[in-house]
DNA sequence: ATTCTGACGTGGG
DNA sequence: CCCCACGCCAGAA
């Protein structure tokens, strides 16, 4: 049984993201098994666009970039969700990014 | 089957 | 920190 795209394994990983917290793509493609294959992660989000249970917003690249926040529907939403949880954001860059940087590998 | 793309990561300068 | 080039591999056309 099985068969579960790469997309749900993804979601699955997102979904466990704590409030306030964020992590990067490579942390969950490593977790998955797939690490250097990052970009399927954040592919996979683009596919979860509709998936509400899905907080592609606490998902960034390694830098605490929103790289994805043109994605969203707005322009801003991404960095709104994020400021909703306490989460700081300038210039598209996440404030205090390893402080808030969650590792599924590490305290999954 | 081939070709192209992509919300990234790493290494070198 | 920035910039440049390569690799990665799943899915759509």
């Amino acid at each position: 049984m099985k068969q579960e795209g790469f997309f749900e394994q993804v979601y699955h990983v997102v979904r466990q993201i704590p409030f306030g917290r964020v992590t990067s793509y490579g942390a969950i493609a490593k977790y998955l098994g797939a690490a250097g294959s990052a970009r399927m992660v954040g592919w996979a989000m683009n596919a979860s666009g509709g998936k509400e249970d899905v907080p592609a917003h606490r998902v960034v690249n390694r830098k605490g970039l929103l790289t994805g926040k043109h994605h969203f529907k707005g322009t801003n939403l991404m960095q709104q969700l994020l400021e909703s949880e306490g989460i700081t954001v300038i210039e598209n860059k996440i404030q205090n990014f390893e402080q808030l940087f969650w590792d599924p590998g590490a305290e999954l």
